[in-house]
DNA sequence: ACAATGATTGACT
DNA sequence: GTCAATCATTGTG
C-alpha cells in the first residue's frame, strides 16, 4: 500500500444487505491466515459483489440451495470457498443476514506478511506481483482451501483465517468496473460490481 | 450413472 | 492473442 494511506480501525458489518457497498468498503482491509503456525497476509485491492437471488452471475441465483451453495445462506462474515476449473480455490465472504445469499469475491491482494511462506506455496521464482494478483493465486499463496469453508472471518473467532481493518482507501482512488469471467450472466454481466484501487500494481486485470 | 461446465491460470504462438 | 489442465458440482436420465 502507498505510505500516505491512513490507518483504519473500523470493523465492517457483514450483516449489511448492501453487498455492493460492502465490496467497495472491503478495499484496504487485510486478509490473514495462520496455517501451521505461519502467518501470511495481504491487503485487499480488488473485490466483486454477487447478489442472489436476482444476480444471474451468483452460484445462488434464484436462491438455489445445494451442498455447495448452502454456506452462502449463512450469516454475513462466513467464508465461502469453492474449487473453480478443478484447480483453483476462490475465496468469498458471505454477506447479509442469514438466508440472504450475498457474497463478496476477493480477487487480488497486495502481499503484506509471510512472503517467504507464500513462495513455498506458489513457487520460489514468483515475483511479488505474481504472488497474489488473482483470486486463485491469492488462495494458493495464503494456503486457503476447502478445509476453511464455512468459517467466521471475525478475528475474535480465533479461526485460522480472518479479515481485519488496515488502511483507509480514499473514495476517489476506487475504480468500479464490470465483473470478470461471467459472460453467461446476460444483463447482470453489465453491472459495475467490481472494485479495485486505482493504479495498484497488484490488481489482477485493469 | 453420465456428461457438461466453470467467479482461472500458466504455457505457448 | 490462443488453448489445455483438471475435478467438484450440477443437471439430466
Amino acid at each position: 500500500m502507498s505510505e500516505d494511506n491512513s490507518p483504519n480501525t473500523e470493523y465492517l458489518d457483514f450483516q449489511s444487505t448492501d453487498v455492493v457497498a460492502l465490496a467497495k468498503s472491503l478495499l484496504g482491509y487485510r486478509l490473514c491466515t495462520r496455517i501451521g503456525g505461519q502467518l501470511t497476509s495481504g491487503v485487499i485491492v480488488e473485490t466483486e459483489a454477487y447478489r442472489a437471488p436476482e444476480d444471474k452471475a451468483s452460484h445462488a441465483y434464484g436462491n438455489r440451495r445445494t451442498a455447495r451453495t448452502e454456506v452462502i445462506f449463512k450469516a454475513g462474515g462466513t467464508s465461502y470457498i469453492y474449487l473453480c476449473y478443478g484447480i483453483h480455490h476462490l475465496f468469498n465472504i458471505v454477506s447479509g443476514p442469514p438466508e440472504t445469499a450475498h457474497a463478496i469475491l476477493v480477487r487480488a491482494l497486495e502481499p503484506d506478511a509471510g512472503l517467504t511462506e507464500m513462495r513455498l506455496r506458489r513457487g520460489e521464482k514468483i515475483s511479488d506481483k505474481q504472488l497474489t494478483n488473482g483470486p486463485g493465486k491469492l488462495c494458493q499463496a495464503l494456503g486457503i482451501d476447502r478445509t476453511l469453508n464455512g468459517l467466521s472471518v471475525n478475528k475474535s473467532s480465533g479461526n485460522p483465517l480472518w479479515v481485519e481493518p488496515y488502511v483507509q482507501v480514499p473514495t476517489d482512488e476506487i475504480i468500479k468496473s464490470k465483473r470478470v469471467g461471467i459472460d453467461y450472466a446476460e444483463e447482470w454481466k453489465e453491472k459495475l460490481w467490481r472494485f479495485h484501487i486505482h493504479g495498484n500494481p497488484y490488481v489482477s486485470v485493469i
